[in-house]
DNA sequence: AATAGTAATGCAAATGTTTTCATAAAACCT
DNA sequence: AGGTTTTATGAAAACATTTGCATTACTATT
């Protein structure tokens, strides 16, 4: 309407609106410290009447960072991770930037491809989940030299800089409590660990207590499941149908305790009366099932929040070297367990 | 370690080191038709050995398309539009496109700023949420004539291309289930209306059904909720210690369906011996929980895969002008409801 | 053998900005 | 009033590509 004649609204075209050249209408996006103030109205004026929205493509050419941030989740799809990305989005929505996602449904060959799209956009940084990730996607990033940081874990080993928690301590502070209520039958319910440091370390820890504590898995109620609701309650029902039923049932995470505490339910199973179960996570709506489910907390809003300002402050520059940031993670304890002196 | 010297791979670099020109190394890229196999192959091992990655800002620049979409939700925060992300993400990663994701908070004010900042981005088009957009908004798209559609809402006369589903008719499902069942004194919990058509629609269509059923609503039963698991069993805790408990509630969704779940367990009310209850959406996890919750599936999956496919073709050009697709709803008939013959 | 057609490539202009440098005008200081 | 600094602006180069046009070298066709 406005722009009638050739609607290419441009730069071109607000700064004849506006009767200064080009490089004063930059300017007074970029630097309206230098451009006299009423100049500067000219040119907002003119912006407002033709509608006209910077091209950042264009100033990413420069060299000028792009602005966006290219995350890469294993999945969007669950509970798992909607709270860190959240938190993640919210932080770095607040410096300007705009978050690229994709996810890779545990394939880490996707991840790679991924990864290689982004930086075709020039992303700025690179969050990424855990650690587990392939030798091209590490040298990859190395090579861009581009900021990247893992969340979700923490380790004093890692490659690159990460901000999360302790998941062996998590699978370490899970089995303890299970082990200290008296628990020697115990399940275990994990995702598969291939690609997921997360869910290995969780297990290498629970594993160490059982096995100090002198208590053997029996392999029939070690069971694996998929992070999904229906999966995890099939897999359930089959550690609750085992002819040596566990009196405790260790979960890799919320999504597959909730799992558990279903199936029970649909065997008329009482919790915590007939079994105890612990999940890790506290994913929301882990406090609210009734009963409330004992787990171990991750922080994960103030992971995303904290990974967030990090890479934001690595972009602008007020910080520049890699960086390890361990969260507090605590058992709390619900309702889904209690002691047991059952004969052993 | 291989570009040692001036270690900026652009394509003149691999032009060089392949021996050809740069239009040749373009060319290899976007038309490898046009360019001999030898060639190809000589470029191709440039581009390997330097770690060369393309530069979509350049690109973008001649008005090629930026092979980004600007995807606004609401929230991504929990299930309720995790899956439809997660079916788009899936359905337009498959052609190529990048996603790039903000969410607003139900706030139309920040919608509109988000929508701004994407469009700097040159996304190639808009996908929204339902049909509740500020007036600044949808002039925006219109004057940016940027293919959008509205994901999750069907109307037949939208301004905008919609695929998903008529949620007056959700509404009037739920409550023609509940009120088919012999209820009549019902409940309801809604999250709030403003700047959300999806709610005010299922609500209008279960008003429509209680008033044309002679039931009017005892406003101490109607309760609102945010779509947060806490928030609705609080709220529906309200509604099940009212003198005058209703026997059955209707919500506004299966996030806050699952609140009464927990609160009804909470209070030692058997669902569906005690109350009933019927949901909105089918997320994950509806089918899982015990008892299974009786809902109105909205197929988000398919939503979701539809609008990435339409947009992607609205892109590439294979498809220009405004489509409306209602996809199919129906009553899933689960636990949580039992017929009334109370007194009324 | 001459001509037309095609395949493969390079040159240079174009894309929409930012920024350096230069210049002009205004303000400040004796 | 003359010189100096400051403020405000413009011209043009730079950014990393794509693409229209021109050129060259082949391959068919008569």
């Amino acid at each position: 309407m406005y722009d009638s004649n050739k609607n290419k609204v441009d730069i071109f075209a607000v700064a004849k609106r506006a009767n200064v050249s080009i490089s004063t209408v930059s300017r007074s996006f970029n630097h309206p410290e230098l451009v006299n103030p009423a100049t500067r109205k000219k040119i907002e004026r003119a912006v407002r009447k033709l509608g006209y929205i910077r091209n950042r493509a264009a100033q990413t050419m420069h060299g000028i960072r792009s602005g966006t941030i290219g995350l890469v989740v294993p999945t969007i799809d669950h509970a798992i991770f909607a709270e860190v990305v959240q938190a993640f989005s919210d932080s770095v929505d607040a410096h300007g930037f705009t978050i690229m996602i994709a996810s890779h449904g545990y394939d880490l060959e996707r991840e790679y491809a991924v990864l290689r799209k982004f930086l075709e956009h020039r992303v700025d940084p690179l969050p990424l989940i855990g650690e587990d990730h392939s030798q091209e996607t590490y040298e990859l990033i190395e090579r861009q030299n581009i900021p990247a940081v893992t969340m979700w874990n923490y380790s004093e080993t890692s490659r690159l800089s990460c901000i999360g928690a302790d998941n062996k301590m998590a699978g370490v502070l899970a089995a303890q409590h299970l082990v200290g209520l008296g628990h020697r039958d115990i399940g275990l319910l994990f995702p598969p660990t291939k690609d997921n440091d997360r869910a290995r370390d969780r297990r290498s820890g629970v594993q160490k207590i059982l096995l100090n504590a002198g208590i053997n898995i029996n392999p029939d109620l070690d069971v694996e499941s998929t992070y999904s609701i229906a999966d995890a309650k099939s897999a359930a029902l089959h550690l609750l149908r085992s002819p040596h039923r566990p009196s405790g049932i260790l979960c890799g995470n919320d999504v597959l305790a909730m799992g558990v505490l279903y199936a029970a339910r649909s065997c008329n199973l009482d919790i915590p009366q007939d079994l105890s179960v612990v999940g890790i996570g506290d994913f929301k709506g882990s406090s609210e099932v009734e009963p409330g489910l004992t787990t171990v907390r991750l922080p994960a809003r103030e992971i995303g929040r904290l990974a967030g300002n990090h890479l934001s402050q690595s972009i602008t520059g007020d910080l520049t070297n890699e960086q390890r940031v361990g969260c507090d993670i605590a058992l709390i304890e619900r309702g889904t367990c209690k002691p047991h002196f059952g004969v052993s």
